[in-house]
DNA sequence: AAAATCAACACAACCGGTTGCTTTAAATAT
DNA sequence: ATATTTAAAGCAACCGGTTGTGTTGATTTT
């Protein structure tokens, strides 16, 4: 059982003559090596099969080129692409990306959240847990001049950078397409609670489109799921569709509702989009697959991890503790397509 | 700009009058120190806000209690749930993941490999890219009894742990269970390389089970795409439905494509799956939004992510470089749905 | 030719835990 | 009362790069 110790800068060293400074310096192309040593040094490097200990370096150096991303789970369409948006950026600067799955719980957001700092990330991106109410976990960061980004679903009283569509607009703009297609009875689909001001904001917007068009706010046709799942959107569409009214445009918080909600629809014979227009929310891969196709709000995830990535990059060893962090806001559109095109 | 310095055991030691060996076993409950102890060093620890530096003891351990993940993309279904499911085991054991993309670039793999290497990681998952075709860069693991798990797309020839399906299997069940429900000219969409034996492998279970059926290879019903996506499903689908004799089933090798062609079908008038039959492969959340329902051959993803993960956690510095590794085969079920549901 | 300048490299402390070995003091044995 | 064992804690080297400060010999300046 040979010992196959790690290759350090100490044996190049040693097989050089040289001193180990020279070494590390020789491999950053160091203005005070000459070229000729530098060549050496790589060559060296080439023939031994020397890897650098990024652990050694960070723990001198107190920095890791590595960025955290502790978010509720990568299962779901829109984290997945915010994290591949994020490795993409971080990728092009040589930093790492570490993930981490709060899977929407207070406890493992804050332990995780320990660990991220134990681990000396060099900057963190985070959504919110939908149980996380208090988001003093996330202190320790700021206060030691670790970049923090809370992306999508952010806390509203935490000064640090914020990368966030307008959810009200989206929520407004998704309602008025419904009632410029002519809808008069709209339902809204919403979940989850008041804090992280996501579905409130959306619904918010759908509250002010209708009152704008002088349509009063129906009780019975705004229902609020308990998890954002399939068959939370069968029965609460169910519940919608057994009312004596019948609502003749559904505005769902997410695409897998409004989906669920289509399936339901078409189960009982109601016609899509002629007596039921639906839009979605998050253009879902499955907004496309579905039959008709679901009419959406687009939801930038790639240009989000993008955009807080580098958020990131550039304040990282910036110093600027105190200062007030810029909230981001990217773009949404409606996406128009089958579901909801009556005219 | 106050400086706001880490509290490291040298802070609670200088506090506490005792020495930093002590604050260390203290905080591991080591026995030979005493319960007062213990108790006043975490009371300090609790009190000064100490967060370990997992860097350094990394650095000095050798090891650093993290996981590194190395795969093509992790927004394909599969992938992100196989993440999950080793994230969720690694989480239970108090490792952490850490998660690079190759994007299907060998280029990429090599230097993303060399990054795991250089942070220490205990153990590494990985899943090859479409381009790899030589698998020298993962040697470095397996060299410095680093566990290695290939899961997936793994390479034929590594002495290493893998955790696979049983591809041929699941290929000739696909078939034959198209066979049965009464198809005679059964099409075939497959993908990619004869490397990583995944859909080569598919494919060879679906001439074996035509075979075993008295029925002839038919070199025109045969499709290899490019690339797995919804634009070379629909153009392969095309050409066969383009054919003379239009093929009576399909078996594709990916639910993305699968629900391509029945959508391509669709829109000819075919009917599904009267006039043809359809099944996919890896059970994806749009087998189940898609109309007809979508039926597929199970992938199970989140347990190939649990076994692997519980692989590398057993394997830790158990020192046995140089024995034959085990490969792990999960189970695939033939998941009748609607699109194939003749009888 | 002596002094000043500079290029190129060496020295050694440092980052913050970990751990084998030693020391100290109290408890037990003789 | 002395020797022996044991519990509890201290000492210091160590992990492998990084970096401010020195040192040396060669080149340039006056």
């Amino acid at each position: 059982m040979e010992e196959n110790k790690d290759i350090t800068i100490y044996d190049i060293a040693k097989k050089l003559n040289l001193a180990t400074s020279t070494i590390s310096r020789a491999l950053k192309d160091h203005p005070s090596i000459s070229e000729k040593t530098i060549k050496k040094v790589k060559k060296a490097v080439e023939e031994m099969g020397y890897v650098p200990n990024t652990l050694a370096a960070g723990l001198r150096g107190n920095k890791t080129n590595t960025i955290g991303v502790l978010i509720p789970t990568i299962t779901q369409p829109f984290l997945s692409s915010l994290i591949s948006g994020i490795e993409i950026a971080a990728q092009k600067s040589g930093y790492n990306v570490i993930i981490m799955q709060s899977h929407d719980s207070y406890e493992d957001e804050v332990s995780l959240a320990k660990s991220l700092y134990s681990s000396r990330v060099s900057g963190v991106i985070s959504s919110l847990a939908m149980e996380t109410r208090d988001t003093s976990h996330f202190q320790q960061f700021v206060s030691n001049n670790i970049p923090l980004v809370f992306v999508d679903r952010v806390p509203k009283n935490f000064n640090t950078f914020r990368v966030i569509i307008d959810n009200y607009a989206a929520g407004y703009k998704a309602t008025k397409h419904l009632l410029e297609q002519g809808c008069t009875r709209i339902a809204h689909l919403t979940a989850g609670s008041e804090f992280g001001n996501l579905y409130s904001e959306r619904k918010r917007g759908y509250l002010d489109a209708l009152k704008d068009h002088n349509l009063p706010q129906i009780d019975e046709l705004i229902v609020n799921l308990k998890t954002v799942t399939y068959e939370e959107g069968a029965k609460a569409s169910n519940k919608l569709f057994d009312l004596e009214l019948r609502p003749d445009g559904i505005f769902a918080s997410g695409d897998i509702i409004a989906v669920s909600a289509i399936q339901t629809a078409k189960k009982r014979g109601i016609k899509i989009p002629e007596e039921l227009a639906i839009i979605g929310f998050n253009n879902d891969p499955i907004s496309q697959i579905i039959d008709p196709n679901l009419s959406t709000i687009t939801h930038p995830a790639a240009k989000m991890g993008k955009a807080s990535a580098e958020i990131i990059l550039k304040n990282i060893k910036s110093n600027k503790k105190d200062e007030v962090k810029e909230i981001t806001f990217l773009n949404t559109e409606v996406l128009v397509r089958e579901s909801s095109k009556r005219i």
